[in-house]
DNA sequence: CTGAAAGCGCTTACAG
DNA sequence: CTGAAAGCGCTTACAG
């Protein structure tokens, strides 16, 4: 491994200590202009670039904020990779990213290796079967900020950022309700999904804001398989009174269910309309899509997480307040 | 900030040196099992967490990767990353991940970034833009070697992994072939781009193979819009001896195509047959739809960069053979 | 305005 | 088998 410049180098060709020439490139006032002048030049004559990992070593902060997240593919995770990244970059601070792969086990050892290599905040989207805390409670413990976002842990009162599943569900139930529809099913993912329940609450309190009974025999559970939702429309197209609209967990299951009616119930495919989360790319290219879907912004759970998160490093006792922020973002509800 | 347990700390409560610490810890048999039990067992109880990044700074690696790609919303560069995950974690390096979102500006700053927190390598899939690797060369000079994936650089000879775009498209091509088409339109990307011009290679190759003669007028460029896709298609449509068969640049591609067909020739639609890169779902709730598609292995391709850039690492002297690789990983035809 | 000195938490050749 | 010592490249209070 070729050596880099360093401070010594120059110090030594400048005949002057190494304590002047950091604090010249620091630019310190304290230091004569001239003499921050010549520094300077000779270090960009030979390309001199700081090691930024001693200095992180020395002041004890690695300027990194380690973000852990399920899986990379997950295109929502994205956008709010992409807002923090925008926050977090321009204050000079850097991603260390891992992925768990919906995996605990990998989850704990990715959080260790973060903790190892001290990053000063973790930024984490949790497993889907994520419930003992213990390693990020660790985390605190050796006096790393925690921040959850998009999966809100179960048991732990902690800062978390996300968006308004609540909201975005009475929108999109709502909207069914305005184009006139009475009997409203509900095709939501499994119950042990906090944003399932969400999303419940969602639909209920459309329904009830708008005088309409709720019945437990329009809401269908599947756990996001094609045959659990062909299992569940067949439930519901055999109903006495069938629903007229469906407002879904998400687009995947919009399609599942739009391609079953096609099979089975064509003649219904018209006379019912679906509403639902997600906004998958390529809709342009279908006959047959969900009147109108909720939009979730992942960028800016993102960005106001990366900003949650400066603020609990910077803070050296974190106030309560930030300490237990639980920051919604609204959603916004398009047409297709 | 709270301070962590150090290896100092243990030392004094067992009334050892900080080597032996040290050494117990890293399981040096030189130590007596004895005093590595003890130590261990200090250690777990007080939840000692090595500080990696002095570890780091004290052996002058970071055992951290660099990786600098365009786009995390481009879903082959993020296969890409699980393919250099898997065997950089198994190796115990990290990845420093950076987006340069399509700009050379960005893309620059955030090569120095990565020179200043000392990576230990660098693997990049450049932007569409980039042809001044000034700042790729200053990371060899100061001894970060450097790995591209994906996108090649124009000028510069450099190690090099992507999938085999030349194969792919002889194979998409030849697929229409055997299919019977002997008119076969080729819509490619831009000219500026080699991965075009590497497709229209492997397209020419095929025609050449089965003696069918090559016709200009049946490619056609586009710049990835809707409007320059309809435009190509009206061209090739309005030929005296239209194209039976279409082999296209990508998925997006092909999709345009046909919405352009059912609205503007839908009696045609049926005759057409098109092939294309890439593999996008939701390709099962399409009606209409590419025949066959290269599908390529990006995780394969982020596998053997990292397997390449952990022998870069790792040869002190890097030899030539491995400094220069280019590796074309295969690419699969599958029948949609 | 400049410099000598201490120290961040580790590892490792070397001595005993 | 164990320990004293040097040192990785920086920053920063302190002295002058």
């Amino acid at each position: 491994m070729k050596k880099g410049i360093t401070l010594k180098d120059i110090a030594r060709k400048l005949n002057m200590s190494v304590s002047t020439v950091s604090k010249s490139l620091n630019n310190d006032q304290a230091i004569s202009t001239l003499t921050r002048e010549r520094v300077r030049e000779l270090a960009d004559k030979w390309n001199y670039v700081a090691n930024e990992s001693a200095r992180h070593f020395k002041l004890n902060r690695s300027f990194t904020i380690g973000l852990i997240i399920p899986d990379l593919q997950d295109h929502f995770f994205v956008k709010a990779i992409n807002g923090i990244e925008a926050i977090a970059g321009k204050e000079n601070y850097n991603i260390l990213l891992a992925q768990s792969h919906e995996n605990t086990c990998k989850e704990e050892s990715v959080v260790n290796m973060m903790i190892r290599n001290r990053v000063d905040g973790l930024i984490a989207a949790i497993t889907k079967n994520t419930t003992d805390m213990t390693v990020f409670e660790k985390c605190r413990t050796v006096g790393i900020p925690v921040l959850y976002i998009v999966r809100e842990p179960l048991k732990e009162h902690a800062c978390f950022v996300s968006v308004n599943n609540v909201e975005g569900a009475f929108k999109a139930t709502r909207f069914l309700i305005k184009k006139g529809h009475r009997r409203i099913a509900y095709i939501m993912g499994p119950q042990t999904m906090p944003i399932s329940m969400a999303r419940l609450e969602g639909y209920k309190q459309a329904l009830e804001n708008s005088a309409i009974a709720f019945d437990s025999e329009l809401v269908q559970e599947v756990n996001f398989t094609e045959e659990e939702t062909e299992k569940a429309m067949l439930a519901l197209m055999k109903l006495e009174q069938p629903p007229t609209g469906i407002f879904t967990f998400k687009n995947d299951i919009t399609l599942d269910a739009i391609s079953f009616l096609k099979r089975k119930y064509p003649e219904r495919l018209d006379k019912i309309d679906f509403t639902d989360f997600g906004n998958l790319p390529l809709f342009k290219y279908l006959d047959y899509k969900p009147v109108a879907s909720v939009v979730e912004d992942f960028y800016e759970v993102g960005r106001q997480a990366a900003v949650l998160m400066l603020q609990m490093i910077n803070e050296n006792k974190t106030s309560e307040e930030v300490k237990y922020s639980n920051i919604k973002i609204p959603c916004k509800l398009i047409t297709n």
